[in-house]
RNA sequence: GCGAACGUAGCUCAGUUGGCAGAGCACGCGGUUGUGGCCCGCGUGGCCGUGGGUUCAAGUCCCAUCGUUCGCCCCA
């Protein structure tokens, strides 16, 4: 029989690679309890529909990256790329959206896009995400940013960089996309790479990120959204850096930070590595304003930000391993039992450990229970088996003794 | 969707101008009665990714295909 292999872009985990991810999802929880977030759990599949109209139907994210399939009865469904868009629909879906306050959600989970895998990028990949409805305030945005910070710290993750920015509103975002397109229609043609040449026209915004020399050569003088944004898009702005500021967050500002979804408004920002390829966002989020009432809600201001799990994996440390407090060696055939009794007897006072399970060579079931760093070795033989004694040897001395085994467990 | 590199033992990788499939690690047994780490000996383990082609002969050369990796793009 020939094997099956996973699919292209699809990842198995295992140790020491799940234990990361399990460590995470540890850690962000324990923080994020800590701002009154409680965990939201969504599915997976939704309608092909809250996609292309959440995330914007002229996005890569749906243009050509969604795994889009029929169901049994012809609807068009779509495995999430990506959480807000659920999320955004569970509350107007349960009421929540009409009942007004304040609702604050994290969730886990994978998230799915049809694109080549590379380093930090995988068709089935893991986010961490957070979301805030219901406040349109620039504290709700600083606030989240500082439980990002706080959550990227307590998991041991430092050298990162925080990028901020404001792309602005409906009502200012249109200006400077005009004085945008004015500037490139000034520039030489030859002055942007053939991409940054068709972006101009669809995607103006995104051109100001582009990568090659001369694009960011062309455009150093660009005009800048931080100088066209209204006034009450500054005063948002300038309250979320007061309070990273006075909070010692260090930060940069980013006017060319430019995000791939449409629905975002106002405050935007990026975590950034420079240790983990070309894939170098960690993490990414910004305010929704205009959201919720696009998926048919109320008008909810809304924030929110995503952490991608596999990035941050790639900066953590391989975990320690496992404690062991005991391998319990069998030294024959007939005693298989009585160690596995014994074994169980020490896990339910707490003591974690590997019993055999065959009766191999001494010298090899020794040889285990120094590679699993057992603190202590027990050793049940013929002999012990038939006196109900036990070997007790200290793994560091190397000092052994014999004991009576129901007086030992009792003494525990 | 585009580009490049790479697929040989469980893992990391050698393999010459085409000529009997290799090492290290891991695993198993042993180095005098039932005792780990260091050291030593022996052993298990391979459709050389897959399918064609060239050749007396292919792991090695050619074509195709699948997969992996790293970029582009995009994003977490």
């Amino acid at each position: 029989m020939n094997a099956i292999q996973k699919i292209k872009g699809f990842a198995d985990l295992f140790p020491p690679e799940s234990d990361k991810f399990t460590f995470l999802e540890k850690t962000a929880r324990e923080v994020f309890s800590r701002y009154g977030f409680g965990e939201l759990r969504l599915p997976i599949l939704e309608k092909t529909e809250l996609f292309s109209r959440g995330i914007g139907e002229e996005t890569d994210v749906v243009q050509k990256e969604m795994y889009t399939f029929k169901d049994r009865k012809d609807r068009s469904l779509t495995m999430r790329p990506e959480a807000t868009a659920g999320a955004v629909r569970a509350l107007v879906d349960s009421g929540l959206a009409g009942k007004g306050g304040v609702s604050k959600y994290f969730t886990f989970g994978p998230m799915f896009r049809y694109e080549r895998p590379q380093k930090g990028r995988m068709r089935q990949f893991h986010q961490i995400n957070a979301e805030v409805f219901g406040v349109a305030s620039p504290q709700a945005d600083a606030e989240l940013i500082l439980m990002l910070s706080s959550f990227l710290t307590a998991a041991g993750l430092t050298a990162l960089n925080f990028e901020l920015n404001s792309l602005g509103c409906h009502d200012c975002r249109p200006g400077y996309k005009a004085a945008l397109s004015a500037y490139y229609a000034s520039l030489d043609k030859a002055a942007l790479c053939a991409d940054c040449l068709r972006r101009s026209e669809t995607n103006p915004l995104r051109v100001l990120d582009c990568k090659v020399p001369e694009c960011k050569a062309a455009t150093a003088n660009a005009p800048l959204i931080t100088d066209h944004l209204c006034a009450d898009c500054r005063v948002h702005f300038e309250a979320v850096l007061d309070v990273l500021t006075r909070t010692g967050l260090t930060y940069s500002l980013n006017p060319r930070l430019v995000r791939g979804l449409d629905y975002y408004v106002r405050t935007t920002f990026e975590v950034t590595s420079g240790a983990i390829g070309s894939q170098s966002s960690v993490a990414g989020g910004g305010r929704y304003d205009g959201l919720v009432p696009l998926l048919g809600g109320p008008q909810v201001p809304s924030v929110g930000f995503a952490c991608g799990m596999e990035r941050l994996s790639l900066l953590l440390p391989e975990p320690a391993p496992a404690r062991c407090d005991f391998f319990l060696a069998c030294l024959d055939q007939s005693a298989l039992n009585d160690a596995l009794l014994f074994a169980q007897a020490l896990r339910d006072k707490g003591l974690s450990g590997e019993v055999a399970l065959e009766a191999k060579s001494v010298k090899s079931q020794m040889r285990q229970a120094g590679k699993l760093g057992a603190a202590t070795s027990f050793i049940l033989g013929a002999e012990e088996a038939a006196s109900g004694t036990i070997g007790v040897k200290d793994m560091a001395s190397g000092s052994q003794t014999s004991v009576d085994r129901a007086k030992y467990l009792s003494s525990l």
